[in-house]
DNA sequence: TTCCATGTTCCGCA
DNA sequence: TTGCGGAACATGGA
C-alpha cells in the first residue's frame, strides 16, 4: 500500500523499532530485490553497525547506518514488520539483541539497496521534490504546472515532476479540487493551482495521521468509494472507471470538470 | 480460467 | 526534449 504517507508510516515505524541497535545478520531471501546492491556489500554496510537517522523522499526511504543508507523501495506490496519474519520477506535484518526486522514484498517490485548519499540518489534518479517539504510550497507548485503540459494526472504520477504521489491519492486530490484528471494542466488556473497545492497537503498529512491511529477515512472521500457506477458523496453525481497514464482512474463524472 | 492490483522502467511514436 | 500508450516485471486474490 506504498505511497507517500504509507511510506513516511514505514519510516516512523522503522525509527520507533529499529534505531541504536547494532546489526548482526543480514539474510537476503530473494536477490531479484536487490536495487545496485550484492549480499555481500549490503552485509559489509550493515553488519555491525547501527541506524541512527532516517529520511524519506517521495516513495523512496533511506535508514543511515555508520558507513551508509541502507534504501528500500515499497513497490506494490511492500512492508516493514518488527518481530517475526513473515511468508514474504525478501530482507531480514537481525539485531544483536535477537530482535527480527524483516522486508516483505510479495509481489517483488520493491527494491533494497545501499546508497551512499541519499541526495545523490534523488538527483541520480531525477526526482521531483517531496510535496511535504516545507521549502516545496504553493509557488512551486504552481511553477511546476505552469512549465509542463498535457494531462494533469500524468502529471501528478510522475515522480520527475513530485515525488510520493501514486494512483490512490492523485485520484483523491483531484476528486477534491473538483478537477478532471484528463484536463490539461494549461487550463488549470492560479487559484485553483493554490487551492490543489492546499488539498494535496491536507490529505497527505491526514492519510498520515488516521493510518498512524488505524483510523478510517472520511466516508466522502474517493478512496471509500472507489466503485464504478457509485454515487458520488459529494454532489450525487456517478463516479466513473477510465484509464489515465496507464493506470485504472476513477473521478466523479458531474463534479470534477475538465 | 481470466482479470485485476496503491509501482517503475523501457521502447516506440508523434 | 516532452508526452503518451503499451508491455514487461511477479504473484496472489476475486
Amino acid at each position: 500500500v506504498p505511497e507517500l504517507p504509507e511510506v513516511e508510516i514505514y519510516r516512523r515505524y522503522f525509527a520507533r523499532h529499529a534505531l541504536g541497535q547494532p546489526v548482526a545478520s543480514v539474510q537476503v531471501t530473494d536477490r531479484r530485490i536487490l536495487h545496485r546492491a550484492t549480499v555481500p556489500a549490503l552485509r559489509k554496510a550493515l553488519v555491525g553497525s547501527s541506524f541512527h537517522h532516517t529520511r524519506r523522499h517521495g516513495k523512496h526511504f533511506f535508514a543511515q547506518a555508520d558507513t551508509g543508507w541502507l534504501y528500500l523501495h515499497f513497490g506494490m506490496t511492500g512492508d516493514l514488520h518488527y518481530g517475526a519474519a513473515p511468508k514474504f520477506s525478501r530482507l531480514i535484518i537481525t539485531f544483536e539483541n535477537d530482535a527480527v526486522l524483516a522486508f516483505e514484498d510479495m509481489r517483488l517490485f520493491g527494491r533494497v539497496g545501499v546508497v551512499r548519499d541519499p541526495d545523490q540518489f534523488i538527483r541520480e534518479h531525477r526526482l521531483g521534490p517531496d510535496p511535504l517539504d516545507p521549502t516545496f510550497g504553493a509557488g512551486g507548485f504552481a511553477e511546476l504546472l505552469g512549465r509542463r503540459r498535457g494531462a494533469v494526472k500524468s502529471l501528478l504520477m510522475n515522480q520527475r515532476n513530485i515525488a510520493g504521489l501514486g494512483n490512490l491519492w492523485v485520484d483523491e486530490i483531484l476528486y477534491q479540487t473538483g478537477v478532471h484528471p484528463r484536463r490539461s494542466v494549461e487550463k488549470i488556473g492560479r487559484t485553483k493551482r493554490q487551492e490543489m497545492f492546499r488539498v494535496m497537503g491536507r490529505i497527505l498529512n491526514s492519510a498520515i495521521e488516521r493510518q498512524e491511529r488505524a483510523a478510517s477515512y472520511p466516508k466522502n472521500w474517493l478512496i471509500e468509494n472507489r466503485d464504478e457506477g457509485a454515487e458520488c458523496r459529494r454532489c450525487g453525481g456517478r463516479i466513473t472507471r477510465t484509464v489515465v497514464f496507464g493506470r485504472t482512474t476513477y473521478y466523479c463524472a458531474a463534479h470534477q470538470r475538465g
